[in-house]
DNA sequence: CGTTGGCACTCTGAGGTGAGGAGTGCTAAT
DNA sequence: ATTAGCACTCCTCACCTCAGAGTGCCAACG
């Protein structure tokens, strides 16, 4: 596993005393969310220094911006930046055992129907394994390749246009047509269009049946117009349907750092906003690795407060997809950074697996 | 519009005075949402009486069970039993004017594709409009008709079959085959089952098919070993789907009501578990009007503090699902209501139109 | 009889106070 | 460089008080 830092920053070098002690403060402030004290420290980290010691590398890691005292006698907590160099350089992950990944193989592969049923199950697996919202980003739109589409006859003036995408995912649309067809005249497209177009990217037979042939439409046979009139209906609206899936956002009303109800009114209205957590995932799409961002690193206003934990998925060298956690930033990585990469890997292997 | 009440109470006579004086109460504390006491009845009612008459009926309202006062001297708030007979008999609704009925119709006689997609835009529009959390049930899969089945081809042993039902949702699933068919047998058994069982509700469809003909299996020819075996796992597991359709949960955020953290966290968990509300709905399905639930009326525990505002929809004398809103109890009903009402006409009538 | 003014009473909520505790920064000694 | 000591800050909590709002009851009134 590879952990890539989206926003890379000088770290001045801290000597391994002062490291120690600010990633024992972090776990320790993980694991109950208080501020944590110099006496604490100076107790329980097991370095044998004085409390005032202590305090003087406190005071020195709150002037790099790796800590802030909520007030004057309240102990230390985290900054962002301090998360972000625990993460980086003092994090040591605690591998999933085999039984457990054993178990979330199985949760995962399950037969389902369509990409967003599996996406659902993955990311209540992810939501219910960290006690966080999961997140799974559905295959994006751009590598899907037509598999098959066939043309069913609704009625008179309706058709049914129906697309096989990479082999399982199936979208339907409702063709208004401007003549009847028959059967035979739309079974002869589909023929057309899958000799055509069958294997190819979706979005390229988007463009190349609507920019290039369109403007010869005056010049087409009988078929070709038949063609034309159910591909531009069919392939005109590049498919969008749900972006992403959440589950679990409940989750995150038990955490007492995000417990300002405003607040998580707003971050629960990016969820159904999709647009700012979409435009997130995307950038984690090639990142090649689990990604993290911290607070407000994500750029995303709504996330103060939270971490976002991604990793893509995919298949061979092919990525599909982004999936992850947001929870507040006082998580527990060691154990949500391997879930979420072992969730990508398994994710993976099951679709292809169910590849043909 | 008729307003049913699902659970009817006795409800002692009560003069003209008290009924005005209650109806107030209960108007000023929707509009303010804070206790009101004596002197504000006194002084805005408009009934000329001293604060202290209205005292001896508002003691009277509270020993009837429909007022309570928090605290020794906080005023009154009214209970479920006070809403219930403020919606039963003191409030009168006030009808959309025919713009705002104008605005609505466009909203949801937009093209959609799916069943699921037509009710997530009328909860969005129920939610948005409302200020409340939005509901559709889709509609019950008893009362599909099948209108058409075809299946396609995928690969060696994948077909994927295509249901047609009532004429505009689609459903697809993949069906793992035994042996290999060819496009030719499977043609066959489409056109065999549409011819027998087009039209036909799709339980009895499932219910021919799989309990009259299994046992004869032995004896089938050909086509029908065919016919058996695709139909088998297309109508095995009845479709379900998503059962309905929430959205706006984060305007009940917005409500000091429930504030409550740990209550909002079970509401929403109610809104995912979707079987309690799920059988609430149910029983609104033929209730032939608007419904309303007031706080635990519902059955439901952590309805608590909220009211359910129902109405079914349907075509004819059909009912197809039933949509409503979700709020606090202190909820504008007079609003509420007709709007609920209104939007259960207009989908059922675009629902109408989308037919042939 | 219903209505009303008067009055004592209750409860909340805001604001103030003071003690205790936790933790800091600084300084001087080791 | 480390540490003990100390003065200081600030939070939290419990406690108090006080004004305000509203009640219930009673006795008087038309």
């Amino acid at each position: 596993m590879q952990i890539s830092d989206p926003t890379p920053a000088g770290h001045p070098a801290l000597n391994e005393r002062t490291q120690h002690l600010l990633k024992f403060l972090v776990e320790r402030y993980i694991r109950d969310g208080q501020p944590v004290g110099s006496r604490t420290l100076s107790r329980d980290a097991g370095l044998d220094l004085s409390s005032a010691t202590v305090r003087n590398v406190m005071a020195d890691l709150e002037e790099l911006g790796y800590l802030r005292a909520p007030h004057t006698s309240a102990g230390r907590v985290p900054t962002a930046r301090g998360y972000r160099f625990f993460i980086d350089t003092l994090l040591r992950v605690k591998p999933l055992d085999s039984r457990e990944i054993e178990v979330l193989r199985r949760r995962i592969d399950q037969p389902t129907q369509s990409g967003t049923e599996l996406a659902r199950s993955v990311s209540d697996l992810l939501s219910g394994v960290t006690r966080l919202a999961g997140i799974v980003m559905l295959p994006r739109r751009q590598t899907m390749t037509l598999r098959q589409v066939e043309f069913l006859p609704l009625s008179e003036r309706r058709v049914l246009a129906i697309l096989v995408l990479n082999g399982q995912e199936v979208q339907n649309r409702i063709i208004q047509t401007r003549r009847p067809y028959d059967a035979a005249e739309l079974q002869r497209a589909a023929n057309y269009l899958n000799a055509q177009f069958g294997g190819r990217d979706i979005q390229q037979v988007r463009k190349t049946l609507l920019d290039e042939l369109r403007e010869t439409r005056d010049h087409l046979d009988r078929l070709m117009q038949t063609v034309m009139e159910m591909a531009e209906q069919t392939f005109e609206t590049t498919p969008e349907g749900d972006d992403y899936v959440v589950a679990g956002q409940t989750h995150l009303m038990q955490y007492a750092d995000l417990s300002d109800l405003d607040k998580l009114r707003q971050l629960f209205e990016a969820f159904n906003q999709k647009s700012d957590l979409l435009h997130l995932f995307d950038q984690c799409l090639h990142a090649g690795g689990v990604q993290i961002f911290v607070g407000e690193e994500s750029g995303c206003g709504v996330l103060e407060g939270c971490s976002v934990v991604t990793a893509p998925y995919g298949s061979g060298d092919q990525v599909l997809g982004v999936l992850g956690i947001i929870g507040p930033t006082r998580m527990a990585y060691d154990r949500v950074i391997p879930v979420v990469d072992v969730t990508a890997r398994l994710l993976a292997e099951v679709l292809d697996g169910q590849r043909d």
